[in-house]
DNA sequence: TCTATAAATCAATATATATTGATATAGTCG
DNA sequence: CGACTATATCAATATATATTGATTTATAGA
């Protein structure tokens, strides 16, 4: 049961479903590229990503200081079942702003 | 999005699991049978059920004062996938007590 | 119509979660 | 080591949700 409602409350906000589409659609993601992207403060991020990660839908990479975040691979039925329907919502997806290619590296 | 969120968060409640649980494993359940079988208050129930209707896991059927329970169906993809993964959780489930059965109908 | 009962809703309170800004941690490079 | 940067965590506050007991609504039957 706790898994599952980890699971469950972990997709239960709408900024953690539109990062998950976001990295979904992207591919690996710094939190220095979704601060650009999604105009987040990197704080509140970051604690997102913390709850999709322990939740099972995100991995992470850490390369030197930066942390890269991925969609877990496997996904177990459930979960991708539920990525699955995030996929097929109507969201409005920003546009990738890479971190390195903005001269706002640094923030 | 908001579908999806309203479904999720339906689901982000261990009451709610339980709730859901119990009337897919013993079929279409009155309120009063929920009281008795899981011991909770009337309000609680009714607004848990409210929740699980509105987010389109439960439909209700009058019988004069009677609410009558069950699970919606058919269920499209996501919501039936969520059911399944209910049904694998080891919850464990009380027993069905029948309202008609007990001399405590009048709560 | 009056009373009783099942269920829904409301109001107050308690608990959980989200957001922000500040601080801590951990790499990198001089 | 010491300054810098990316990320994580913390503390305070705001917002959402759960629970309870009281009240309201709707139906049935005398």
């Amino acid at each position: 049961m706790e898994v599952f409602l980890k699971s469950v409350s972990a997709l239960n906000d709408a900024t953690r479903v539109l990062i998950l589409r976001f990295i979904d659609e992207n591919g690996e993601c710094c939190v220095c590229d979704l601060q650009n992207s999604l105009d987040m403060i990197q704080s509140r991020l970051s604690r997102h990503l913390k709850l999709l990660k322990d939740a099972g839908f995100l991995r992470v990479e850490r390369k030197g200081t930066w942390a890269y975040y991925s969609v877990r691979s496997p996904l177990d039925r459930f979960r991708l079942e539920a990525l699955e329907e995030i996929r097929h919502l109507s969201i409005e997806l920003p546009a990738f702003k890479s971190c390195s290619d903005s001269q706002e590296c640094s923030i």
